[in-house]
DNA sequence: ATGGGCGGTTACCTTCTGGATACCGAGGCC
DNA sequence: GGCCTCGGTATCCAGAAGGTAACCGCCCAT
């Protein structure tokens, strides 16, 4: 039976992976973004339709976030008028991966986890 | 050339699981916590090394969190003296899953994320 | 000219998270 | 009795995230 070694100070010391997940699948709005833009890249008020709740300050804040990232472009367009798409870079779309998996967990878990909300502690 | 039709506007209107991901794996000490508990369950002190920077008090928190949500149990012995173990539940467990996977993909794309941090927006 | 859609911006406000600091009771140890 | 560790609480607070509401310039069509 392994594992009753203390655990070393220095565990999350130097950039552990572990220790950035908040670093981008924290926020509110990033995963829907990145779903909304996996089949083709998308209109600042297409993106509007299905996040209904967001606002333009929050989906711009959101976008320009990702963008900084490297996980999505922003393209204007000025051919017959002015047109603004947001794409996912290569990296965007890498980070759709680990999405699916967390996604596939959480909808395979979802009853337990509704379930354990509801149950007073032990 | 599929994935021009417009975006759905009831696309996250159940509860997709991909609107959920804010769920557990947002908050800044979920994963970290996990991964200390993966080899063995671990004392509220043991904890507490790995994660220098945490107060007991937000440690409470978390723990508590982890608890309600059905991923980690907190058990009292009071065999010779007081002792409170928190371990990872099967569910909790099972989280390990997505996390590995979002870590892989953190590691193997950090540089790219640092790398975009700097450069300026074009 | 004027009204509408697009792609935002600005100012302000609320909520939520996490942190700092101090303190506490129970039990063991000397 | 005095002090330690363990497993926390209590209070207060700062910063960030997110939301509300209003407004804006540009271009287009009527």
């Amino acid at each position: 039976m392994m594992g009753r070694e203390p655990l070393p100070p220095d565990m999350f010391d130097e950039l552990c992976p572990s220790s950035l997940l908040p670093f981008r699948f924290g926020d509110k709005w990033t995963a829907l973004i990145l779903r909304c833009l996996e089949d083709s890249p998308r209109r600042f008020s297409e993106l509007r339709v299905p996040l209904h709740r967001v606002t333009p300050k929050v989906l711009t804040q959101s976008l320009r976030a990702l963008e900084r990232d490297g996980l999505v472009s922003r393209t204007v367009h000025a051919d017959p008028k002015l047109r603004v798409e947001y794409a996912l870079t290569p990296l965007g779309r890498s980070m759709l991966e680990p999405l699916y998996v967390a996604c596939e967990w959480a909808a395979e878990h979802w009853d337990e986890l509704l379930d354990a909300r509801e149950r007073p502690l032990s």
